[in-house]
DNA sequence: ACCGACCATGGAAGCGCTTTCATAGGAACG
DNA sequence: CGTTCCTATGAAAGCGCTTCCATGGTCGGT
């Protein structure tokens, strides 16, 4: 009877840490030394694994690493969108700065939609992340659950979360809200008009535009919603709705930058004056913003910075160093330029 | 003597398979055919597994059954950059078809740094992804080394490169230069130049965009030469820079339509006539090329479609379907709008 | 020279799954 | 009714690493 060659799980082919230990004569736990923790061995051993792993062209397992250890270096991003968007440089900033520490990203997007969020997450969170990064707050309570069930350090970002999971690196969207009416009032306009999508960021902005105008005595217009994330191209059919419905409305404040541009271009195309007869406000401060003729006025917001402070926060709370959650705000500030 | 309570490798607490087998009362291997082929297993046995999982809320580890089976269900997407950049829209593309069939995206950004390239794939291939896209050649031929190595379906995209790894997505960028150069020639311009990175895409729509002026018997002004990525700033710069040599510049080809709507802007803020007395020609046909006034002549091409395109193929590819490594141009098309 | 301390290395036991292969019951068949 | 076949489930063996513990060799102190 012939031997039962049983072989279960399938073998990759690829060469492994046992490959290298036989070539460089060492043990497999000494190649893992070499790799993980170089000072625990010996020089001239080390340069012998180093050597063998060049020869071989041995690529570490990590998905095995993972599960042996129980670090996965790996940090999971999730996002409302990431093309033609802010939150690109969110993922960007945070990645610049977790490349450097040996990190890999796990990228996600929503679409804004609750269950794609939540089988996101549910796909990510499997990948057992050291960390996770998102956007804002869940859009459902099962993703909350499911999140703060997971015990690894969370960073919610773009807005001060009431109730955050953990850590949060954001600022206050009402707040941004609140300094563009104040500049629209101080400049003396009376019919202002919030433009936006249904996405809670935007509806901060709304609630403290609105406060901050009814705080000064005024009754904002009703606000003009439009889909998230948004486009130039909603940018300019919701200055077409204002315009159409031909109201008194002097000054806009435009829930981001891409869509007050949206506006913005669609007032030189109809060479209505801007600000003279229609004042529009962005946030973001994109580049684009202040490139643009006239340069825009806006909140600005530093998405990039977003993404490192979240980096950092995550960092130290993998490491272990710091205390409880941090609350990081990093506050709005109005940027004057020629368009109100 | 007191028994040895060696606990090495260390469990994470999460709820395994086990937990839930337990509760549910079968096997774990009960578990493992309900959560992957559930239609191997028998509807009432299902259906107590589910609830099982349900009450305990168990997320898979999928670390460990990309250890134990061949497929971890990862896609590598390895871009020069995200942030405000045509590279976002691909990105998008890949995980949006991606998402749907389980698939979980690594990001990496290169940064236009061979080092930095080579420390991310070899990083990246120890996660063992089932394919990797990556944008045009690798910076390094280390890195192409690695790639070729790793022995699983790769897709290049964003130009049709000579010597591909595997699959590739995209375009002739040469063919985009020229295409711009004969509709310049068309146009009467005479002295034109071209704008652009160092990066081998940029390099090659400059040789096409010089090769077809050359044809047409004109000589191509010296390139004007910007970093990478390009940005607003820098096609500003270019302009300057133009500007202040003081040639006979008539036309300019910018490598992004970034580049060429920053200094489209610029020509709007000192007052110069585009194109009356300089035409201005990009590349990406972006929503924002569409809606600047006057609207910019580019060359379209959906980074988003190049994304889909290549998750689709790399899909194919896992599956075993199709035969060799594909070869797909996405061809270039010249839109002619207002700025030349 | 002898002892304990220390350093470098190796052995063994999993991490939490998937994948054969085996097996217990039925259904199907004559 | 016995045999065959199929279906549903389970047992065991890894996937390629990291971690704990043990051990042999070196070295300084006396």
């Amino acid at each position: 009877m012939k031997p039962k060659t049983r072989t279960r799980a399938v073998p990759t082919g690829r060469p492994r840490m046992e490959d290298v230990a036989r070539l460089a004569g060492v043990s497999l736990v000494t190649v893992s030394r070499v790799l993980n923790t170089p000072d625990a061995v010996a020089a001239p051993t080390r340069q012998a694994v180093m050597e063998a792993v060049r020869r071989i062209g041995y690529v570490p397992n990590l998905t095995a690493g993972a599960l042996a250890g129980s670090r996965s270096r790996i940090i999971a991003a999730v996002v409302p969108t990431i093309a033609n968007s802010i939150f690109a440089d969110t993922v960007q900033g945070l990645s610049d700065r977790l490349e450097g520490e040996g990190y890999t990203i796990l990228l996600g997007q929503t679409g804004y939609d609750a269950g794609r969020e939540r089988s996101l997450v549910t796909a990510m969170l499997g990948r057992r992340p050291d960390a996770l990064m998102l956007v804002g707050a869940p859009l459902s309570a099962a993703t909350g659950r499911l999140l703060a069930a997971a015990k690894i350090p969370i960073v919610q970002t773009w807005e001060m979360v009431r109730r955050p999971i953990d850590h949060v690196v954001g600022f206050s969207n009402a707040a941004a809200g609140r300094v563009v009416a104040e500049h629209f009032v101080a400049r003396g306009y009376r019919h202002v008009r919030f433009v936006g999508g249904a996405d809670a960021r935007s509806k901060a902005r709304q609630a403290g535009f609105d406060a901050a105008l009814r705080a000064a005595g005024m009754t904002p217009l009703p606000a003009v919603t439009v889909p998230s994330p948004g486009t130039l191209g909603h940018g300019r059919d919701a200055l077409c709705r204002v315009l159409d419905e031909g109201g008194p409305t002097d000054a806009l404040f435009f829930s981001t930058d891409v869509l007050a541009i949206g506006a913005l271009l669609e007032c030189q195309r109809r060479g209505i004056a801007v600000p003279g007869r229609l004042a529009i406000a962005g946030l973001g401060d994109q580049d684009l913003a202040r490139e643009m003729v006239p340069p825009l006025t806006t909140v600005r917001i530093s998405g990039l910075e977003i993404g490192r402070r979240a980096a950092d926060l995550l960092l130290d709370a993998i490491a272990g160093r710091r205390g409880g959650a941090q609350r990081i705000d990093l506050g709005v500030q109005l940027i004057e330029r020629a368009t109100t």
